[in-house]
RNA sequence: CGGGACGUGGCGCAGCCUGGUAGCGCAUCUGCUUUGGGAGCAGAGGGUCGGAGGUUCAAAUCCUCUCGUCCCGACCA
């Protein structure tokens, strides 16, 4: 493809408007341009590199014998409210009405409408297992887009659904994906890991997220070097470190009240009291499903991780403001405690500060529900007895559950999900087959989704240098890059096209910059654009030889004619 | 939904505080020169300063409202 007839907007700043390195350098590289908040127009260089990506995927997903196929995204409300989630779901869909105010709405995710489809179409349990797929646009009204095409609105979704006769035949289906989806994250040049994720408030089901380590990620993982363990934070079971001693004589080992005059924060309750964060005790009031209160206990340098809560109490919370604090516990924001509450509010203690926990029994500082107060020698279970539940979030340090060794806590960037559903959507759309004895039974699913673009996003965060992106090999737009130094040099357009054609024949797609610029200009493109194989036509091509560059670094070569081919092959070979 | 910031030629920005003829760099167009790392010189075109209302003799500038965009938090089926 020549250059000057590629549609190829290069920017030579940042836009204003982005931070994230993905963000910056893909709006650069003219791959793409924002279209509103959340919305994304793919340009040609951006087109290639996501049809490179969704090959790949149907690739793998065709070997595990699934079907491609294509379903609207304009959806009537009727299946959503048969599942329960047009109600359940709220402002993240959008909803609308046709013509005759009949209500429709944009298709989050397509469950509902692989199951309605499945409903209508499997009558026996002869026609499972299935696995249907698409690539299909989801509409997601995010409250709040970022980070270029890392969170966005409308988005391109492989999305399949498995269809199987019972639990068994749904945990091949999963394994199937798990092991698709591997290779198409590795294939696609990527360093991820696959992680236990929150099967969310349904319980029993099991999950997986598949997660690209990067800055740029909005997630974190815990990770265990030791076994492997591997699961999002808001799941992670770990076992804290013990808390730091403190000196003695700081804490005494029965309840006193001590003053503690604009003490709020645990900063300042600790270095007031000269005793570390770790001695104290930190009590949040949450409000869960119909604002009954809930006081959560973690230990002062541990942070609470709100969906272990949700999941514990099996209802929403949030946390409550500081009026319904004082309602509830008669002090302000800062001074709240354990101690002597009414048996109303129920109280939830993290793991570690169990009594026989990482801590032991020992003297901890908590709020004195009195203004300006606070309690010192406070023991769990002596002086309140809480519930216990895991709350905390993990963290770098913490040690595995599993086998004792050192979890680390990493930013990520989910590019995967795999997800067993069980019966949820197929009963009540009224998805069954018969079974061999002539019973109908609800044919058990799983759902599977990829964000393509999030794949090219996470491969520009893991690869890129100070010149702009360096893709993997597998996902580049381009295979390798001409630069003609001299557009309007007969014998640099002769080589250059020869070279081009002669590399076509390989199997290599090839961009040749043909355009009437300066090789400054081209240079740079080159390097933003970041294609794997540079070759430059320069002032040796009348005695043909040109340079051959690896874009991912390694030495500039010359090389004759005779040899490009063969040379390019090796880099390519040798590219990530 | 809470907090913060920003909207000025295509892009990146200054001007606003202290009201008075709309500016800079890049890009674009023309000509000449240049041609291995985002060229030089000369010239040209292009903006009712996000929108509405208000104050004023006069508003990019001050006030009110509104829309859009970004960042932090909350949310994320």
């Amino acid at each position: 493809m020549r250059a000057s007839e590629l549609f190829m907007p290069t920017l030579k700043e940042d836009p204003a408007d982005a931070e994230a390195v993905s963000h910056k350098l893909l709006v650069r590289g003219g791959f793409i341009r924002q279209f509103a908040a959340g919305i994304y127009m793919f340009l040609p260089l951006g087109w290639r590199v996501m049809e490179r990506i969704n090959d790949i995927i149907r690739e793998e997903m065709n070997a595990i014998g699934a079907q491609e196929l294509s379903m609207p995204t304009l959806h009537p409300a009727e299946v959503w409210k048969a599942t329960g989630r047009y109600d359940a779901i709220g402002s993240e869909m959008f909803r609308l009405k046709d013509r005759n105010a009949r209500d429709m709405v944009l298709a989050m995710t397509h469950e509902e409408a692989f199951a309605w489809l499945a409903s209508r179409e499997l009558r026996s349990y002869r026609e499972l297992p299935q696995i249907w797929y698409q690539i299909q646009i989801k509409f997601r009204d995010e409250p709040r887009a970022k980070g270029g095409i890392l969170r966005v609105r409308e988005f391109l979704m492989k999305d399949s659904y498995s269809f199987d006769m019972d639990a068994e035949g749904l945990d091949v289906s999963y394994e199937m994906h798990a092991r698709a989806y591997d290779r198409i994250f590795k294939r696609c040049g990527l360093t991820f890991y696959r992680v236990e994720s929150d099967p969310g408030m349904m319980g029993g089901a099991t999950a997986h997220e598949y997660m690209a380590p990067t800055p740029a990620g909005e997630d974190k993982v815990a990770l265990c070097a030791g076994c492997g363990y591997a699961a999002n934070v808001e799941l992670a079971v770990s076992v804290a470190q013990a808390p730091e001693p403190y000196e003695e004589g700081t804490i005494p080992s029965d309840v006193v009240e001590v003053p503690t005059p604009e003490c709020r924060t645990i900063d300042e309750v600790s270095q007031f009291l000269g005793v570390p964060p770790s001695s104290l005790i930190k009590s949040l009031l949450m409000m869960a499903d119909g604002n009954k209160p809930v006081l959560a206990l973690v230990r002062g340098d541990h942070e609470l991780h709100e969906a272990k809560l949700v999941r514990h109490l099996k209802s929403d919370t949030r946390p409550a403001h500081p009026d319904e604090v004082i309602d509830a516990l008669g002090v302000e924001v800062g001074f709240v405690g354990p101690v002597n509450l009414s048996d109303d509010i129920r109280v939830i203690a993290d793991d570690s500060l169990r009594p026989g926990g990482v801590g032991g029994e020992r003297p901890y500082v908590t709020g004195a529900n009195k203004a300006h107060t606070h309690l010192c020698g406070v023991i769990v279970g002596r002086d309140f007895s809480p519930e216990f539940a895991d709350l905390r979030e993990a963290r770098s340090g913490d040690t595995c559950l599993r086998c004792g060794a050192a979890l680390s806590v990493e930013q990520v960037l989910e590019i995967g999900n795999i997800f067993k559903l069980g019966t949820k959507y197929s009963k009540p759309l009224k998805a069954t087959v018969l079974d061999e004895s002539g019973t109908e039974r609800p044919i058990v699913m799983g759902s599977y989704g990829i964000g393509p673009a999030r794949i090219s996003a996470a491969a520009v965060e893991q690869h890129y240098d100070e010149k702009g992106i360096v893709w993997p090999k597998s996902i580049a737009p381009f295979d390798v890059h001409i630069v003609q130094i001299k557009s309007e040099d007969e014998v640099q357009t002769k080589v250059a096209q020869s070279l081009h054609n002669l590399l076509a024949q390989e199997g290599f797609t090839c961009l040749w910059d043909d355009r009437p610029e300066r090789p400054g200009v081209k240079f740079k493109d080159a390097e933003l654009i970041g294609c794997p194989v540079r070759l430059t036509v320069g002032k040796k091509a009348g005695e043909r030889v040109v340079e051959v560059e690896a874009r991912a670094g390694g030495e500039r070569l010359e090389v004759p004619l005779e040899r490009v081919v063969a040379k390019v092959s090796r880099l390519w070979e040798e590219a990530p």
